[in-house]
DNA sequence: CATGTTTCCTGACAGC
DNA sequence: TGCTGTCAGGAAACAT
C-alpha cells in the first residue's frame, strides 16, 4: 500500500521519466470510481499540455502542467493522482499488453505512455485548473516540533488514529504509524492530547526519520508494492512491529501483539510501548 | 466540529 | 479441483 515513502519514489522516477514530455491524448475506462471529476474535464484538463514537474504532496501524485493558449499564453493546471491501496502509475510502450483494471492511459509526444492500474479502485484521479493542490493536511517531512505538537491538541483520539488523519498531518498510513509509535515508544491506543511533550518530541523524530529512511529504500514492498520502473522496495526489511505478530521484539524480544484500531491492523511491543 | 461506523472493491487465501 | 466465505485497508459519506 503506497505510503508517503512509496508515493515519494514514485514521483520521484516518474519525474525522471517523463519531465518535459507532452501529454497528446487521453483514454479514460468505463468504471465510474477512480475518477473525481467527469471523464470530458479530466481528458480536457490534460489534452495538449507539458508536464513541467512530479512532485509528490502527502500521499497524492501531483503532475504540474502546462497549457498553451493561443497565440503565447500559458495556463497552469494539475493531474493529481491518489493510488489507494493498490494503485499503480506506470510507464510503457504502447505495445506492452495492457493489464486488467486499466483505468487511464495518457499517450505522450515521446511514444510512451503513462498508465493508471488499479485492482481495488481505490485510487483517485482528479484535475485542477490552477496550481492549487496543497493536500489535505501538513507535511510531516517538515513540520516543526511545536506545530506538531499543538496537531493533537483537545484531540482525544487514540494517537494512531490521529497519524493516520490526513487533515493532520498527511502522508502517514498504516506502516508509517505503527513503525514510528514503536520507534517512539508509545502505545497505540494512548489518547493524543494526554501524550507529554517529551513524548510528542521523540515521536516527532521517530516520524522524520522512519520516513527519511523508508524513502532512501525505496519504500516498503508488502503485498505488491513497486515502483514507477517495476523496482521493489526494500524498507519491510527494516520494519519492527509491522506485520511482525508474534515474533520477538527486536529490542526485548516480547512477542508482538496485534489488535484492531479503527478498522486496521495495529501492531506493538507491550514492553517497549507505554 | 470531533469522533465512530459503514461503504466501496478485488485478489489472496482458508476450508471443505 | 473448484467453489464459497472471509479479510485487508484509504478515505469519503454518513451517523452520533
Amino acid at each position: 500500500m503506497p505510503e508517503l515513502p512509496e508515493v515519494e519514489t514514485i514521483a520521484q522516477s516518474l519525474n525522471k521519466r517523463v519531465r518535459g514530455d507532452a501529454i497528446e491524448s487521453v483514454w479514460l475506462g468505463r468504471h465510474r470510481e477512480p475518477l473525481k471529476s467527469s471523464a470530458r474535464e479530466i481528458s480536457a484538463a490534460l489534452t495538449g499540455t507539458r508536464i513541467v514537474q512530479v512532485r509528490r504532496v502527502g500521499k497524492h501524485i501531483v503532475f504540474d502542467l502546462e497549457a498553451r493558449i493561443g497565440q503565447n499564453g500559458t495556463a497552469l493546471r494539475q493531474w493529481i493522482v491518489h493510488l489507494g491501496m493498490t494503485g499503480r502509475m506506470l510507464v510503457c510502450s504502447p505495445e506492452e499488453a495492457t493489464p486488467k483494471h486499466t483505468h487511464a492511459i495518457a499517450s505522450l509526444a515521446s511514444g510512451r505512455e503513462l498508465r493508471f492500474v488499479d485492482p481495488r479502485r481505490f485510487g483517485r484521479l482528479s484535475v485542477a485548473m490552477k496550481e492549487s493542490f496543497a493536500g489535505p493536511g501538513t507535511e510531516p517531512l517538515t513540520i516543526s516540533c511545536d506545530d506538531f505538537a499543538k496537531l493533537f491538541r483537545r484531540r482525544r483520539t487514540p494517537i494512531k488514529a490521529a497519524l493516520l488523519n490526513q487533515k493532520l498531518l498527511h502522508g502517514i498510513g498504516n506502516i508509517y504509524a505503527d513503525e514510528s509509535l514503536f520507534r517512539s515508544g508509545i502505545r497505540p491506543k494512548r489518547q493524543a492530547a494526554r501524550l507529554t511533550r517529551a513524548e510528542l518530541d521523540a515521536l516527532h523524530s521517530a516520524i522524520k526519520e522512519v520516513l527519511k529512511e523508508a524513502i532512501k529504500l525505496g519504500g516498503s514492498s508488502v503485498s505488491d508494492y513497486v515502483d514507477a520502473e517495476g523496482r521493489e522496495g526494500f524498507f519491510q526489511l527494516q520494519h519492527r512491529v509491522y506485520l511482525r505478530t508474534g515474533q520477538p521484539c527486536l529490542v526485548c524480544k516480547t512477542p508482538i501483539k496485534r489488535f484492531v484500531l479503527g478498522g486496521r491492523g495495529t501492531h506493538y511491543c507491550p514492553k517497549c510501548q507505554r
